[in-house]
DNA sequence: AGGATCACTAAGCGCTTGCTTAGTTTCAAT
DNA sequence: ATTGAAACTAAGCAAGCGCTTAGTGATCCT
């Protein structure tokens, strides 16, 4: 995994994948802190500086694994919206029926939205300023959520297991419930994700009147 | 120094600004602008030479009308948040049944998340950018928005046209499909919205069940 | 042992930031 | 005509920014 990509001709990864050493461990760190910083104050607001004291290191020690502060938000990002992307593949293939398919999606989304908020935050409302090239990478990964959620409700209508006059925009209504999660949801909050998972479940029943 | 005769905005000063000279329009250019930038780049990312520039002033001319450019977006928080309010109670006001008044609220919040999408993500989105004493002070103001709809759903419960388990949970649910449409919507969005409004105000009635 | 390569730091460069200061212009009220 | 207040600008300050450079010690490969 990781596969890291750096735009420019900067530092990329070693060439030995050796085990040994602790390198693997200081870029996990430092996704770590940036994932925090990132989701705490937003991207602009957060410096270098304050990234590399999360993950008790020297400003400059950054540079030795990240191209730059963009390339932080964009790894993060990528690593986010993979794992998103699997989360909704995956709830999919666990179900049979349009029905039984739509709440395992809705649910298990809802819930990562809530567990993992920090970085669904970024993922959600910091990608968008990643630089265009950056940006239309990770917009494909969204297309293909979208299609995921999309696909299910064709499917259910054609079924006739779900009532939907509008399928794009019950589409969209669909991920503003679990994407909006990762705004109000924080450490606070009584209710558990798995609940929130749960309850977000129905929601989704009820929107296509199964 | 070319300034005093800028060609931008309305040709002409008003005939007789009674109050006080005519402040008000630069107020509102400063306004204006920082929604702008603020809505386009996010607060951290907006700098106040370019907030002076889309209003054509000179970058000490900020603060000449604002204190700092976190007086500017308070004021533009404090400025939406009261409109919300007041679209959210003159929707509900303006319909007698919890159904009517529940299509009422979530189709006008909709539409004006649609419509005024700029200052919309500026107070949902921006506004925990504010100091803590700021920021209380609209946290009131969106409690009041919170109750105008949990009142409909516990009235609509209690008359029998609702069928709602966790009343907590779906005026959250309510409250997230509306602010996520500022989120996705932009220029260049197909549906107009007043469709998404009638649009939104069907899947709210779904969402309870009536 | 010698050399190369790594992770990492101390110091700091050039630039932008939010905001201030000193001064000019405008204009209503004297 | 003079005053006084207000709107506005040119210039710039201190602080913080992203990022680089030069160098150090540890580890690996002959």
């Amino acid at each position: 995994m990781l596969s890291t990509m750096t735009a420019s001709g900067a530092p990329a990864t070693a060439r030995h994948p050796a085990p040994g050493r602790h390198s693997g461990d200081s870029v996990r760190r430092l996704m770590d802190a940036a994932v925090d910083a990132f989701a705490d104050k937003g991207f602009h607001a957060t410096s270098t500086r304050d990234i590399a004291a999360r993950a008790d290191m020297s400003p400059a020690g950054v540079y030795v694994h990240f191209a730059s502060k963009q390339d932080l938000l964009f790894q993060i990002c990528q690593r986010g919206h993979a794992l998103a992307l699997e989360i909704v593949t995956s709830a999919r293939d666990g179900a049979q029926t349009p029905p039984r398919q739509l709440v395992a999606i809705v649910s298990a989304f809802a819930r990562w939205h809530a567990e993992q908020f920090r970085t669904a935050r970024i993922v959600q409302y910091e990608f968008p300023h990643l630089t265009s090239e950056h940006r239309d990478e990770i917009l494909a990964v969204r297309k293909r959520i979208d299609a995921v959620v999309s696909d299910v409700l064709l499917a259910g209508v054609a079924s006739g297991d779900f009532d939907v006059p509008d399928v794009a925009m019950t589409t969209l209504a669909l991920q503003s419930l679990t994407i909006d999660v990762a705004r109000w949801y924080g450490p606070g909050v009584r209710r558990t994700p798995h609940a929130i998972g749960t309850a977000y479940g129905d929601l989704a029943l009820r929107l296509v009147r199964a």
